[in-house]
DNA sequence: AAAAAAT
């Protein structure tokens, strides 16, 4: 299905072309008219389908009708807020909002934490139709009433699932409550935690949904291999693989962001052009060593599970698990970051004996079974914790330079009918966290003072326009955190970990 | 048991 076909202004479908693009990805082509017909929509979208233009292109031709460059900022409302769970990924998605707006007066900006709030606010003031924002730093500028949101006609809760294992749905819920009742929601998630299915019950009109990929099925294209090393040759064996296999570009991912920058050294030690990336790192050198990444000029990219999710870059030919992930889900969003947009790709796992727990619960998501074998020259020797690690289970599967023996897609249907997560007791709620109790006793506040100060004096001469502008000032015009009060279960925290087995 | 995100 071509762009041109799914209703899309000449505006856009010219900014789409230059832009190297004609066919429609399933999910566009599915997601697009849903979302130009006005309704809300919940979307299972893996990374890689082409998710951001499912979203931002038909949310362009919907502003379109507001894309007036003659008048002043104050009628440039934020229209579209789309909320990412990292840095990163907002800025890719402000990047791609940029590009797509190229032939259409419509004005975005992207704000998130690490970087001075001013030209942010200064971007905010100047009056701009899109915001792209992680929660944390928007909640700040809702805060610092350098946001206004009572003209938000659509937002867009991207990699629903990250949010929420990242701790966000409060904060989410939060934002979401401020927000005009009246409005569109489009809710991206890999995977569907009963967490996200509430979250769209609360706050979603009748969704439609839309599915690409099985839930939690990796990529067909993706050759997936899993080689049990001892953990402390791990790092020679990655050494050797990179050369072996001629890595162009190969993102690393390790489980801490000690790890990854003890590794980056090693590997850089090794001789390869290799550079960390991770929370810790200042925001400014994360987006350089990830520009330096899609450049070319660093070809080892060792990252934490910061750069696991929605990284999108194009033609990554290698993913290695360096450490196996701690939730199966992010092994998932991990080896989603190859064999992107139909381009095939290699993911590798080195799995020490300490991490077999790790790859059984990625076989089980997955539906899959990832035989381990080993490399010449890099068999385990390491005994003890064999006999506890990879012992009985694995035995006889091993195999020195064997295919990747993937099971039958015949028998793998078959075992789909496996018991769902449901059997599993439902988790006690966790006590409110203690070190913030205020953010109960903060949510029902006063609406806020948007006004200036010259209708301030105003007020002071004539009470009843204090009356007026006070409408204005709760967001949306309505007293929401009222609401809440009545609805504590808003309130509480979120439960972890609601995928993790055990 | 860790990472991410507001400072």
């Amino acid at each position: 299905m071509s762009f041109a076909e799914l209703g899309l202004s000449p505006e856009i479908l010219r900014a789409v072309d230059e832009l190297g693009y004609s066919e429609a990805t399933p999910i566009q082509a599915k997601a697009i008219p849903l979302v130009l017909s006005g309704r809300d929509l919940l979307a299972a979208a893996q990374t890689g389908t082409g998710k951001t233009a499912a979203f931002l292109l038909p949310i362009l031709e919907r502003l379109k009708k507001f894309a007036n460059p003659s008048v002043s900022p104050a009628m440039h409302p934020v229209r579209a807020l789309i909320l990412s769970p990292t840095r990163e990924l907002a800025d890719q998605i402000g990047v791609n909002a940029k590009a797509y707006t190229k032939y259409l007066p419509l004005r975005s900006t992207t704000v998130y934490g690490g970087m001075n709030m001013d030209p942010q606010t200064a971007e905010l003031r100047r009056g701009v139709e899109i915001v792209i924002a992680t929660p944390g730093r928007l909640l700040d500028h809702i805060q610092q009433k350098t946001i206004q949101l009572n003209k938000v006609d659509v937002l867009v809760l991207d990699e629903a699932d990250r949010m929420l294992d990242m701790g966000f749905i409060q904060d989410i819920r939060k934002i979401m409550s401020l927000l005009p009742k009246q409005r569109q929601t489009l809710l991206f998630s890999a995977t569907f935690a009963p967490e996200i299915k509430r979250l769209a019950a609360d706050f979603m009109h009748d969704p439609q949904t839309v599915e690409v990929a099985r839930q939690n099925s990796t990529n067909a294209q993706v050759e997936q291999l899993v080689y049990a090393v001892d953990s402390g040759r791990k790092r020679a064996l990655l050494s050797h693989l990179i050369r072996e296999r001629e890595m162009s570009q190969v993102i690393v991912f390790c489980k801490t962001k000690i790890s990854a920058d003890q590794l980056s050294r090693d590997l850089k030690r090794d001789g390869h052009a290799a550079e960390a990336i991770h929370g810790d790192k200042a925001q400014s050198a994360r987006l350089e060593t990830l520009n330096s990444f899609k450049s070319g000029e660093v070809k080892v990219l060792v990252a934490t599970d910061v750069a696991a999710r929605g990284l999108d870059i194009s033609e990554l030919p290698f993913v290695v698990n360096y450490e196996m992930p701690n939730s199966p889900e992010d092994y998932v969003h991990r080896i989603g970051r190859t064999g992107r947009a139909g381009a095939s790709g290699v993911a590798i796992s080195l799995m020490s004996p300490d991490e077999v727990k790790q790859h059984e619960a990625i076989e089980k998501l997955t539906r899959q079974t990832l035989p381990p074998q080993t490399v010449n020259g890099f068999e385990r020797r390491e005994s003890s914790a064999a006999d506890s690690g990879f012992g009985s289970r694995n035995a006889g599967r091993e195999r020195s330079d064997a295919r990747p023996a993937r099971e039958p897609r015949a028998e793998r249907a078959e075992r789909s009918e496996r018991p769902e997560r449901s059997e599993r007791p439902e988790r006690s709620e966790r006590p409110e966290r203690s070190e913030r109790p205020e953010r109960s006793e903060r949510a029902p506040r006063a609406p806020r003072d948007l006004r200036d100060a010259a209708t301030r004096s105003r007020e002071q001469r004539d009470p009843q326009e204090g009356l007026k502008v006070a409408r204005v000032g709760a967001i949306g015009g309505r007293v929401l955190p009222q609401r809440q009060r009545e609805v504590p279960a808003l309130l509480l925290p979120p439960r972890y970990k609601v995928n993790q087995e055990r």
